[in-house]
DNA sequence: GCATAATATTGTAATATTATAATATAAAGA
DNA sequence: TCTTTATATTATAATATTACAATATTATGC
């Protein structure tokens, strides 16, 4: 795959765009993403803002952290999320007000 | 999903970001889109920027024509591409430069 | 009509993603 | 240590995406 006209180098950039569009390309995560655009908050606040399960919120929320895209702090109990990375955050913020 | 404390037009609206981000995770429509950056071009020559086989390019041209970032015009034998959606455009082209 | 070139569609096997129940871990207090 | 609460991981079945060969379509010139 993209072997010819584009090396390596831009072929490896290109597929990691792409991974980062992949970690967006989801509702739950957009909704996650949502969630905590006014700020942190901790995994339950998101389940019940979500409706959802706890195992697929958890689940989302690794895919996330795991991309870099958010990042957890533990608290005693609770573990609490926030967006770190800022081009994200401007992208989803910009593209939701269309 | 998604049923408790976000509304169902909201939640379309996601589901909407997410079906975009989701045509743009791919390497090889990103690859598209960026030789398609600098103008129109025809089939023919998006492959032989890409040294994929025809039906791939064709299946991933259809994908980014039905999402509406791209349109197609026919000219006689070959189908001229160009980039619609200006959004698009615009992400791909800041996002590449980082 | 026939041949050829450019593009699109179809069929299919391989792979990836998804949701969620069940289970595991981590932290805190009694 | 036992219990409870909060969160993470695992297992798995359902579904979606992918690449691409084979085939079909579309347009042009003879």
């Amino acid at each position: 795959m993209l072997k010819g006209g584009i090396g390596i180098d831009v072929s490896k950039k290109i597929q990691k765009l792409a991974d980062k569009f992949k970690v967006l390309s989801n509702p739950i995560r957009i909704s996650i993403l949502l969630c905590l655009l006014n700020g942190q908050s901790n995994v339950t606040k998101i389940q019940d803002c979500l409706s959802i399960p706890q195992s697929t919120v958890s689940k989302h929320l690794g895919i996330l952290k795991n991309a870099g895209v958010i990042e957890g702090e533990r608290n005693g109990l609770e573990v609490i999320y926030s967006i770190v990375d800022d081009g994200v955050k401007n992208m989803i913020l910009s593209l939701i007000e269309e």
